[in-house]
DNA sequence: GCTCTTTCGCTACGAGTCGTAGCGTATCTG
DNA sequence: CAGATACGCTACGACTCGTAGCGAAAGAGC
């Protein structure tokens, strides 16, 4: 959401570019995906923004905080929907995933990011709030909203059903992760029933 | 394994240190872990290492191989195992992998490389062919056993079931990977267990 | 033991990027 | 119109890059 770089910036000169914010941000995306993290060069992207190299260290203290914006502004369009069964919602919700994560970019600045994360605990925390928990809410709504179609049994334990839609998230974004981040192999709906059909049934041909 | 480092090296004159190898792989894996891809200085590396920042280069011709080689020394100790039961296998799974991937240095090595990756599908072709094909073995004859123990139907479909393998690996790798490197949160014996529940069984409550 | 071959450590080098400071101009507020 | 802030531009020292050239060290092969 465009987050206002971290500046006071107190309303009372002139205002700063929501243009030239909006041009660093996209130029910050895309040197990333040519050249990547280590390659990241200010001086390049103020280039390819058209903007002073000044400009963006006045705003941004740190390629992390750079990074993570650029990557913050593409993941605000997963929708919530409710397609009448809870298989179908499931797709759904992989299939924004997947179309998330098909961007060359936004691979290349996620796993960025999920790697300075390793190192910086403060960041790994803003990513859990910025990234991860906003999706999960994806997850925490489908279920409810599977649960007032009659299809799940009424929750019993409030912390064991919270604990279930952390794991089912994990499980969702991480799987879908791995296959187009690592591997590199693409996402097709035939692929998602698959794992759908993984996910709520038993394992096939097992014997509980 | 120990990739012996690309050259050629006719056996003439003067062998190229073992010791010198592993010195400058470790110094490799513990400076990405304290400075990250971006940060990783040749020149550091090599005075961590003790060893003259010529031989370096010398020996890898880029930052991508050298950590390449860093990672794949360090991910040989997975090892296939019979407990008796699927279920105790998968938990015996998922709990080699959580090891794995628990230590700093692996998981700032790891997703460096995968960044990278996105980058270079060369460089993809060879993380798939040297860490994640490897490990999806472990899957393999995993599956393979509890066959033989008559916990699974026999395969009617030999396509298939390698289509299964390869879902469920990637819903096993993924998961792990998703929490333990992007949350950053830890993988308990208690989660391992909720975790192999979701994967055998049905969701709980659901009626299919 | 001696020679030959290759690697090793060291130093020096130009090229390029880093992040910062200073200054005049542009743009908005009141 | 006056004040305040952001902007673009230039210049700067400090640092790292990857390479080249050297003499010394260390095995291999006879």
């Amino acid at each position: 959401m465009a987050t206002p770089p971290p500046a006071p910036h107190r309303a009372k000169g002139r205002p700063r570019s929501a243009t030239a914010d909006r041009a660093i941000l996209a130029a910050t995306r895309e040197a990333l995906a040519e050249v990547g993290w280590g390659g990241l060069s200010i001086g390049q992207v103020a280039l390819r923004a058209g903007v002073a190299k000044t400009t963006l260290y006045r705003r941004w203290p740190s390629k992390n905080e750079l990074v993570m914006d650029a990557v913050a502004t593409q993941l605000e369009e997963l929708e919530v929907t409710d397609l009448g069964s809870l298989r179908a919602d499931i797709e759904d919700v992989v299939g924004q995933f997947a179309a998330l994560l098909s961007r060359p970019e936004t691979q290349a600045a996620l796993l960025a990011l999920f790697a300075e994360g390793t190192r910086d605990a403060q960041l790994r925390k803003r990513i859990r709030e910025t990234i991860v928990d906003p999706q999960k809410r994806l997850v925490r709504q489908g279920r409810a909203n599977a649960q007032a179609r009659g299809e799940l049994d009424p929750d019993r334990d409030e912390a064991a059903a919270a604990e279930e839609i952390d794991i089912i998230f994990d499980t969702i974004a991480g799987t879908v992760e791995h296959r187009m981040l690592v591997s590199g192999e693409p996402v097709t709906p035939e692929w998602i029933s698959r794992f759908t059909t993984l996910l709520l049934n038993p394992l096939p041909g097992f014997r509980a």
